[in-house]
DNA sequence: CTACTTGCAAATAATTTGCATGCGA
DNA sequence: TCGCATGCAAATTATTTGCAAGTAG
């Protein structure tokens, strides 16, 4: 998914390009290992243009998010994080209970649901899902003798 | 996982046993189709202590929490749900986005995971995990000319 | 020009915390 | 009795919204 890509594809819904919203863009697309915060999507853009406001960040990730281009993920700190949605479809993630780390799997449950037809018995119609793995992550597998002390992130 | 157990482990660890933290386990207990919001579970158990603050619902999850009898679901709405923690199975749902009413499935998404050696390919130490699918149950299906209005429960 | 956008400030919503009083063991 | 618990109100945190001014196309 490149850039061009993408600001087409808010041109053609009739949105704006905006140096704010491009900047937001590139924020995401060098973070792909973590999925970011708001706000620390915000402080990455701030380092360019110092007067964006944090309200901006939240409008433009929910147009993002409502034309499909990022997905929000809601993991158990109560703050949403943001990451590019790869190719328009979605990802699901193993989430590090200790440092946060998401790393995406390529593994959808939705497929063998739909194999067994569990929605058409019940008649239900699926419109989103959510599966999302928590534990541990490698890294602090290893460090495992500092538990208790949480770091920033795992890289 | 009956009462007296967990009775029994919130008594061990030197929390007392008041009537509203044996109400708010009888909600949990009640309620193990879908996990309920600190909100539901104030307004289940104000039905029998009807001044029983959402304060204290909060500070009882986080202790129970924290000796791991229940964990706290995030789904996409941006508040926490809760559940007990089962007792070896637990369940998946289809949850109406409409009326809210939450039916479980049989059939969770980890054993195909696990199957495919996806956590060990990545040293991942698997703890949790959630899986809820959101769409439209078919009484609201049927009733879908009415849509605009959110009834509050679909039965 | 004229929508869409932005920054600011104020508004919400979910959850947490301080404090004095209450109550289980 | 003693320390955990509770209710109330106020504080925090994440996110949204109203409004007037700015700007991309």
């Amino acid at each position: 998914m490149k850039e061009q890509q993408l600001v087409d594809q808010l041109r053609r819904n009739g949105y704006k390009i905006t140096p704010q919203r491009q900047e937001i863009l590139k924020a995401l697309m060098e973070s792909s290992r973590l999925p970011q915060s708001a706000e620390e999507i915000h402080n990455r853009v701030v380092e360019k243009y110092s007067n964006v406001s944090l309200d901006t960040i939240y409008r433009n990730l929910n147009v993002l998010e409502g034309l499909e281009i990022v997905s929000r993920l809601s993991l158990k700190d109560g703050k949403s994080r943001y990451e590019l949605n790869p190719g328009g479809s979605h990802q699901h993630h193993l989430i590090c209970l200790r440092c946060g780390a998401a790393e995406a799997i390529d593994y959808c449950p939705l497929k063998a649901l739909r194999e067994r037809g569990i929605a058409e018995e019940k008649k239900f119609e699926i419109r989103e899902h959510s599966f999302e793995i928590f534990g541990y992550c490698s890294l602090c597998r290893e460090r495992s003798d500092e538990i208790g002390k949480l770091p920033d992130k795992c890289s």
